[in-house]
RNA sequence: GCAGGGAUGGCGAAAUGGCAAACGCAGCUGGUUUAGAACCAGUACUCUGAGAGUUCGAAUCUCUCUCCCUGUACCA
């Protein structure tokens, strides 16, 4: 009886479908275990073979825990929202939900056909209204809070505002915005419920703030930082100027801190947490306040070297500071006039390119030194940057090379400041050599020492004081698309206003296109019916909206809604709790589900999202935390970055002289210019088929070929599976060709799961063969019915053997996530037992089980041939290691000389240190070797190696 | 520039202080057999990027260098 995968792979997905194998249960006593990948976004494209690597790690461990008789949950869902499909539909007026739920469809066919065990009963999808209901909850539990520094949490927003009418904002230490004033309890009660709303959006945790945005007038959009290129729109080559929105943001800024604590309570992949930890970008320095000379004005600056401040020669302001104007003199006043708008013409990218020319402009006002009081002259350099610290530096040329070059290049004085150092050359920023000279009280100290006093002195001055800084900002949360969540937001007299929870979810309106509107208002802005009716609690059409706010008018109640939608990562910042409880309507989730699942145990996707998504769901939880919703800070306790899998092109030469294509092995100096073909036309000996080439692409229907040994051999290139080259492997073909079985092996057998690997199609015969060899191990070749023949004998020692180091072997392995180290302990296991001939059910059942997650469906059936009707393996124990059986009575001994083996020889393990050493140099081997000397030592480590040195 | 990861047969890799290259692909030899293929038996290659150190013993630990990948950057 033949392995017919196509059969059994399709006969046990259905099975486990009916059944509904793979449902996780809320109530259990069983122990929980939580299994997540990240989920996908549904492209037009499908996957290839790299996509679905993630899914069946996650999915082998998945079902090892099941073994081990947990609760698992392992769901799956689809981040839907997203550019692709609305990009797609500004091109064919498709309704992006229609080309979404198409490509669902196909994401879905490809999964089920590779044999997950997800429960499909909780899918989940961004774009589903019932989904994103609670994806616009929580933007209003955001609302509705403020971050309290003394409890070093988020409260609810009642809390500050009973606080404000009893006593004022006076001491309320708050995350919130720079230029919040300062105001007493009658002053607050004394506000107008206006001016309340203005002053509470400067401490909720999201707020309406002015943001400076890369617009683009032609495309009618704004442009994230990598669609621009060269300072024009990469898609047409538009003009993009910076422009002030009012957008919504998220108050991110005010967990800084305790995102970068929770990095060392989680298990994750150190790059992952450098990424997410230089993101942050705390600093430690001071922030010290410099008086302008001849003004009321004073210019703060963060610095991390407060104790360098003798050395301050000049400062330095961004163009875009907000004091340039103010402070520049009249003669300098057309220089510095000239220099910020030459600066504001730059883009982004170009200042980021261009680093080594300097420039500048001289203000012609003076600041004064807080110690010295001499008089510092203040500039203006693109290198200091707007938005990060205060946009001013004080400028130490003789520790900071930038400040340096900029002196040098302006010839202002360069001081030093350091003891026996010298600076005629470069800056010295080595702060553990520092010893501070020229400088006062300062005088004598080391770095660390010179920090204190420095910030001990300002402090007492009243011009400065410790601080720390973080390179963090808050997150923009507007996105003018139409493919994404509608905020529950509405305004009156341009104050925004929450819908009541209980009204949500505000469905995406219907629009007639997804372009912005000719005014400039994001694609919702042509939606008809998109205006709140506060007396019926309902999207009514624009129609009915009242003059509200305007003087004297009457205000029907009906108001503007939001026009923004909120960015793709919204969506998928509590995905990983909703799982918990998808269908609940009253609730994100219910207490019971939350308190029994608690967190993610593991969590398996790729380290693209280091800094994005990873960064912003924690920033939800730790906020969902705070106001009590989750008893975890953290979502998830372990992650792991599978690698990614390449593509191996295909490459053929085209001689440049006669337009003849080269075999590779022929090429030698030849002019030749590589051409990628399609990898599909290519066998495992890396030969083309020239006809199928011919075929493939007109262009090379008339080609001469130059072969060798009658073959016409391609180069090989490993590269990112690509479309461009012709690389991309589909899994559907595999599975037809090969069966879903041998895909999942194979992936795993390709190398370890977190460093990225070429895929060459070639070698999957390696793992499907194992499979064929498996199979035949239990099934008869000879018996029609393919029963087991044989399967009560007793299993002899030689077979436990294998199967108990097996089992240990494998059992280690899934623990460590060395997925393709079993693969071939599998193989090894195989190959041995058929030389056994082993057919005995003791063995083999066993064997079932460990094959299972790896290859779930041939073990099913497997199972099944062994007389288990009707049940699925899945649920079966995890066969328990048994040390007996890999006992050993004696060991092959490696005999080495000076560290180099020479021979083996046998001996019993229960020999003692001395025994051994006898036994061995009584070896007439050993005598040959040492011919007549006597050893200096003799090494002997029982039960591994004997090491004779001399 | 900075941070992180890496370098082992022709290829993917295993071995994390004790017999380097398990397992698989590709190669080679032989056999059974075929329309194509498939299957079985057997087999070679190579000495861990370079250099130094620690050790009885180093792919593995330490240092220096070279090269590659990933992320990130006038961050004061």
């Amino acid at each position: 009886m033949q392995y017919n995968f196509n059969e059994i792979e399709a006969k046990w997905q259905k099975y486990w479908a009916e059944n509904q194998t793979f449902k996780a249960e809320n109530n259990t006593d069983k122990e929980k275990f939580y299994v997540l990948d990240m989920f996908p976004y549904p492209s037009g494209a499908g996957l290839h073979v790299g996509h679905p690597l993630g899914y069946i790690a996650s999915d082998i461990y998945a079902r090892y825990k099941r073994h081990k008789g947990f609760n698992v949950l392992h769901p799956q869902g689809y981040d839907s929202f997203g550019l692709p499909a609305e990009q797609y539909a500004i091109q064919t007026g498709q309704h992006p939900a229609i080309t979404t739920a198409e490509n669902i469809k196909t994401y879905r066919r490809q999964l089920d056909q590779i044999g997950f065990s997800f429960d499909w009963s909780r899918e989940v999808r961004t774009s589903d209204p019932k989904y994103y209901k609670w994806t616009q909850w929580i933007f209003i539990q955001l609302f509705n809070s403020w971050y309290n520094k003394d409890a070093d949490k988020a409260e609810d927003i009642e809390t500050l505002i009973s606080e404000f009418s009893s006593n004022g904002n006076i001491q309320v230490n708050a995350v919130c915005d720079e230029d919040t004033p300062e105001f007493t309890a009658s002053e607050w009660n004394a506000f107008s419920s206006k001016e309340q709303q203005k002053i509470l959006l400067k401490y909720r945790l999201t707020y309406l703030a002015d943001t400076e945005v890369n617009w683009c007038p032609a495309l009618g959009t704004v442009l994230a930082n990598d669609e621009i290129v060269n300072g024009v729109s990469e898609r047409g080559g538009h003009p993009v100027i910076r422009k002030k929105m009012t957008q919504w943001s998220m108050r991110i800024t005010a967990y800084a801190q305790r995102l970068l604590d929770g990095l060392d309570t989680i298990d994750w992949p150190q790059p992952l947490k450098d990424s997410q930890t230089n993101w942050i970008g705390r600093s430690q320095g001071a922030e010290v306040e410099f008086r302008i000379q001849n003004s009321e004005l004073g210019i703060p600056v963060f610095t991390t070297r407060p104790d360098t401040i003798f050395g301050a020669s000049f400062m330095t302001l961004a163009p875009e500071h907000e004091l340039v104007g103010q402070i520049t003199t009249p003669e300098q006043k057309a220089e510095v006039e000239a220099y910020v708008a030459a600066t504001a013409k730059r883009s982004e990218r170009d200042r980021m390119a261009d680093v080594k020319t300097i420039s500048g402009a001289f203000t012609g006002a003076y600041a004064e030194h807080p110690f010295t009081k001499q008089p510092i002259p203040i500039w203006i350099g693109d290198y200091v940057l707007a938005g990060y610290g205060t946009g001013a530096v004080m400028s130490v040329p003789c520790g900071d090379q930038r400040d340096y070059d900029f002196a040098k290049h302006f010839d202002i004085s360069i001081p030093n400041i350091f003891e026996g150092v010298d600076i005629s050359e470069e800056a010295f920023a080595d702060k553990e050599k520092t010893i501070i000279a020229n400088s006062d009280f300062l005088n004598g100290l080391p770095y660390k020492k010179a920090v204190k006093t420095a910030i001990y002195e300002l402090e007492k001055l009243g011009q400065g004081k410790g601080k720390v800084n973080y390179r963090l900002r808050d997150a923009v949360f507007s996105r003018q698309r139409y493919w994404g969540e509608p905020f529950p937001v509405y305004y009156v007299d341009g104050m925004p206003q929450m819908i009541a929870s209980e009204h949500l979810p505000i469905e995406l309106p219907e629009v007639e296109k997804y372009l912005p509107t000719e005014t400039g208002e994001p694609p919702l802005g042509n939606a008809t019916v998109w205006a709140w009716d506060t007396q019926k609690d309902a999207v009514v059409s624009n129609e009915n909206i009242g003059l509200s706010g305007a003087e004297g008018q009457e205000d029907n109640g009906v108001y503007p809604l939001e026009l923004n939608t909120m960015p793709g990562w919204a969506g998928s910042s509590q995905y990983f709790n909703r799982y918990m409880d998808p269908h609940n309507d009253d609730a994100i989730f219910s207490k019971e589900a939350i308190d029994y699942w608690q967190d993610v145990d593991l969590y398996i996707g790729g380290s693209e999202h280091a800094t994005g998504h990873l960064l912003y769901a924690r920033f939800w939880q730790k906020f969902m935390f705070d106001r009590g919703y989750v008893s975890k800070e953290e979502f998830a306790k372990k992650l792991i970055n599978q690698g990614m899998i390449t593509g191996t092109s295909a490459l053929v030469y085209r001689n440049e002289e006669n337009g003849q294509l080269i075999s590779k092995g022929l090429i030698g100096n030849l002019n030749v210019t590589p051409l990628h073909v399609d990898v599909s036309l290519v066998n495992s000996s890396n030969e083309l088929d020239i006809e199928e080439l011919k075929k493939w692409q007109p262009d090379f229907a008339d080609a001469a070929f130059v072969l060798e040994e009658g073959n016409y051999i391609v180069g090989r290139e490993v590269e990112k599976m690509s479309k461009r080259w012709y690389n991309v492997v589909n899994p559907d073909d595999i599975v037809t060709e090969y069966g879903a079985d041998s895909l999942r092996l194979y992936e795993m057998f390709l190398g370890p799961l977190e460093q990225s690997k070429p895929w060459n199609t070639a070698g999957i015969t390696g793992v499907h063969s194992f499979l064929k060899k498996l199979w035949k191990l239990y099934i008869s070749q000879s018996g029609a019915d393919g029963s087991l023949s044989g399967a009560e004998v007793e299993p002899s020692p030689e077979n436990l053997k294998t199967l108990h180091k097996t089992i240990k072997k494998v059992e280690e392995d899934i623990e460590n996530f060395s997925f393709n180290t079993s693969v071939s302990t599998f193989m090894i296991c195989v190959n041995e037992l058929t030389a056994q001939k082993c057919k005995s059910r003791a063995i083999l059942e066993p064997l079932a089980i460990l094959v299972s997650p790896y290859a779930p469906h041939i073990a099913e059936e497997l199972w099944e041939k062994l007389g288990h009707d009707n049940t699925s393996i899945s649920k079966v124990a995890f066969p328990v290691f048994d040390e007996r059986h890999l006992a050993e009575s004696s060991k092959e001994y490696p005999i080495s000389f000076n560290g180099k083996m020479k021979f083996t020889m046998p001996l019993s393990l229960d020999l003692s240190k001395e025994e051994i050493e006898t036994a061995v140099m009584a070896h007439e081997k050993t005598q040959q070797q040492l011919q007549g000397r006597t050893p200096k030592k003799v090494i002997v480590v029982p039960g591994k190696i004997v090491n004779i040195v001399g």
